[in-house]
DNA sequence: TCATTCTTTGCATACGCATGCAATAGAGGT
DNA sequence: ACCTCTATTGCATGCGTATGCAAAGAATGA
């Protein structure tokens, strides 16, 4: 028996604050006060820690960590849409945002606009601190497990019922208001709406208001289609509006991404010029939409102001568990570029862009 | 003291397999091994417990199963340029993927191109699976500590020198050369290619590719310039080109997305016709560019390939531990638009796609 | 019927960190 | 010199799950 088993080498058990101890002659709980801010150690100590740490390339296990302390300093970001850049510019703003604090993204992709998989319900099994729901909305099922949790729960650019949902979003309504106005100003007289799916809540409120602001101002007749917030089915959406009998010479787009669609159909498809023969207007204003080829008039809606509000709720949640559902608007403007005809009014240039203001 | 202090109901704890085993008459660990696949348990036993545990909402806490097995079904997603479409659905990809396997994505995102964020060293403290670069590269401290703890690390689209990383890449040598070869044949006498950034290995390799086998076929002068993979750097890269006194007739540039600001910044401030006066040719082919405002020539790089294999390189590192790091080249094609002057032969037809093969 | 093998179950413990509590050492005051 | 108070430290335990081991039960074969 002279010859020991030999210990497995192959994949070395990464170092624990049991080792960092060991090294540094102090006690485990010495080392986790070392690594927790504002906990009680004497400065020479922690530096004796932290330097022993160093040595043998110890970094806190966060499972064990979040086993202890129940918070994993992780935050669960649903989306659905990615292709779509304006969500990739809100997961980029969201993500940066989070990393400054310490905290970090649990990705969901999800289909577009159904209500949150079922495949969301497990982000509880990781201890999520939140949840952020980006062009979905959240189960009522989910809501309740994560209330009784105490997760708060954010969507981003998609209204609620639910009460214990707190939702951040542009202006909906008075975009597609000055929209309204802004085309009329401009002499249009046919209008077309290009809505996201049929369920999203936020793609209805702009419809309506968009119908209902055009109709008040003397309007009664709005085409309407879907385009499902696919460039595809924003195309498809764009054929069937110019293939119907009834003249069009305005288009507004529950998104950019739709809108660029519908420029792509417009000019190649049918050879409209833009904006002498129709004029096509978008909401998000994503960089794309600066972009010659497109020089998209569109609703800003700043993403980088829709991330941090989001964050402040849920830090606000957080600190208050009590505390109720919070709903924030977040303003924009509305860009004036190439492809919608101007009116004589009411423009104005700020910071080197022109908007538009009634 | 008859009145006992009420127990706080706020944040009522969720349930644990304790919970469950209590309610269901079994022990704790029965009921870790009714959620255990391939664990012995009586099939009675099992849905006895999957149905106390149904009723009062029980999830697995991955933490804590984190802890115990050390292994957390997460895998770090490490992206620089989310803005970049090509990149965004490589996220897309990867998520679908990993999702259908049970893993979730741990989202970092970091800077362009620089080796990856210090930030990044702290994916080791989630005890992730594996770690997914895409269009950033790790450093050797992070492969050393990945290695030591046997977290495989996988680049997407950069290559690496450093031996423990394997890489999934285009076919980028491949691509250069037939563009290089297709640009001749369509009567181009003036090249100019647009790197990323410079420390880039992909953009080298294709810049030295193109470079070089435009020589060998008798065009030894290539303008070269650095769009940093973003769309303002691609715009100012293709200013400078036009600006310069060198006559050019072809761009290739480095990514799609740069092409398309080169696209813009040729029709648009110079006023020069697509592809009459200049052809251009990216590397991706992002959805974006079938789109008829670019319309771009571009070799394909398809993403949901290159995640298909990022995944399958994960699966077998962990499957076997001490396998040497993998290296895969994604096949791609010359796909033909409007962008580029087309040569008189070498054209196929596949999938309703021109292609060009030398 | 009894011995043997296989299946199912519970017990006990480990995973790595956080934290209440008690112990100790040091600082300050008189 | 003695007492009080504070800052620092270690001990012991808990967080929720997984798993080796042994016990108990069921099934099989002779």
């Amino acid at each position: 028996m002279q010859k020991k088993v030999q210990k497995k080498i192959r994949a070395r058990r990464a170092p624990t604050e049991t080792d960092v101890a060991k090294l540094a002659g102090v006690s485990q709980s010495a080392v986790s006060r070392a690594f927790t801010p504002g906990a009680s150690v004497a400065k020479a100590t922690r530096e004796k820690i932290l330097k022993a740490a160093q040595k043998i390339g110890y970094q806190t296990n966060l499972m064990a960590r979040s086993l202890a302390t129940s918070r994993s300093n992780i935050v669960a970001l649903a989306i659905s849409n990615l292709e779509n850049p304006f969500y990739a510019q809100v997961v980029k703003e969201l993500s940066e945002r989070l990393r400054d604090t310490g905290r970090h993204i649990l990705l969901f992709t999800t289909k577009i606009d159904g209500t949150a998989d079922p495949e969301l319900e497990r982000v509880l099994s990781y201890q999520v601190d939140a949840l952020i729901l980006t062009a979905t909305t959240a189960s009522i099922e989910l809501t309740d497990q994560c209330q009784k949790n105490g997760i708060p729960i954010v969507q981003i650019n998609r209204e609620s019922k639910i009460s214990g949902i707190s939702t951040v979003r542009g202006e909906n309504q008075k975009a597609a208001e000055q929209i309204a106005q802004f085309l009329i100003a401009g002499g249009h007289k046919n209008f077309a709406f290009i809505g996201g799916t049929k369920d999203s809540n936020t793609s209805q409120i702009r419809q309506h208001a968009f119908a209902s602001h055009l109709k008040s101002l003397g309007f009664p007749q709005v085409q309407i289609a879907f385009g499902d917030y696919s460039f595809e089915g924003a195309a498809a959406a764009t054929r069937q509006i110019l293939n119907s009998k009834k003249p069009v010479d305005a288009i507004f787009c529950a998104s950019d991404y739709m809108a660029f669609a519908a420029l792509d159909v417009v000019r190649r498809e049918f050879g409209l010029k833009v904006p002498q023969d129709i004029s096509i207007v978008g909401v998000d204003d994503v960089p794309e939409a600066s972009h010659s080829a497109y020089d998209l008039t569109t609703y800003s809606q700043p993403a980088a102001s829709l991330a941090e509000e989001a964050i402040k709720i849920i830090d606000q949640q957080i600190a208050h568990p009590g505390r109720r559902a919070m709903r924030r608007e977040v303003r924009g403007e509305l860009i004036l570029r190439g492809s919608a005809r101007l009116p004589d009014n009411s423009i104005f240039t700020i910071d080197g862009k022109k908007v538009w203001r009634s």
